[in-house]
DNA sequence: TATTGATCATGC
DNA sequence: GCATGATCAATA
């Protein structure tokens, strides 16, 4: 399989979305040497993987930026049949035991989100995964407004998490911004943090952006 | 049918 | 196990 250099600036990188966008995952696959899996359900990252390394991002999995020079998180967007995201986005590991002294100014969830390339794709199951096309991407920024609907939920849901009530901490919780699990399945146990600072075992959780926020983003990137 | 909770692949 | 990349599928 192909290996593509980071791109050194953000034009280049802009560029090289421009090249991506209207060509269908199939076709990218092809130039990267690599074969489209007949579906999604055992290559759920398939797709974000397969942009990753035609874009060039170089962190792989590390806990850094796709592309590291640039600080520029890469995010595929999934769009469902009427051009809306159809998923909610992941952002990253919900911290275990570091809760306690974390700010929002240094948090995880705002690093990650402080600077970000969405990339739209068609993801409709009627769609065959060789034939989906790949949109325009963009690089967003939080304004104000989304930056203060952000840390106001993730205030309220860090404040449970480090009164040691993260197992109970459901979906529904956040606005904008949801806990919800995030594990190989659902019997794995993770170190977490309780009440009285003891440690106790639950499944790890990730925090992810709902749908309602990523429709916001398109709406106003494409109106 | 939208949402919540569960799950799949990979590298170290 | 935990980080990366996400979507699947049961349920409300």
């Amino acid at each position: 399989m192909n290996t593509i250099k980071a791109p050194e600036t953000e034009a280049e990188l802009l560029a090289r979305c421009q090249l991506l966008a209207g060509r269908t995952l199939g076709q990218v696959a092809s130039d990267m040497g690599q074969t489209v899996p007949e579906n999604l359900q055992r290559h759920k990252g398939w797709v974000g993987q397969l942009l990753e390394a035609y874009l060039g991002a170089d962190a792989g999995n590390q806990a850094e930026p796709d592309f590291t020079d640039l600080a520029i998180e890469l995010k595929t967007l999934p769009l469902n049949a009427r051009g809306e995201p159809k998923e909610s986005t992941y952002v990253c590991t919900v911290s275990l035991t570091e809760s306690g002294s974390l700010q929002w100014q240094d948090s995880w969830v705002r690093r990650k989100l402080s600077r970000v390339l969405w990339l739209p794709v068609e993801a409709d199951a009627a769609i065959p995964l060789a034939d989906r096309y790949v949109g325009l991407g963009w690089i967003w920024q939080p304004d104000a407004e989304q930056e203060r609907q952000l840390q106001q939920d993730w205030e309220e849901l860090m404040d449970r998490v480090v009164l040691g009530e993260q197992a109970e901490i459901s979906a529904r919780e956040g606005e904008y911004l949801q806990i919800r699990p995030k594990a190989a399945h659902s019997r794995i146990m993770a170190k977490s943090l309780s009440d009285e600072g003891e440690s106790s075992l639950i499944n790890p959780k990730g925090f992810y952006l709902r749908s309602s926020f990523t429709r916001h983003l398109l709406a106003t990137q494409f109106k």
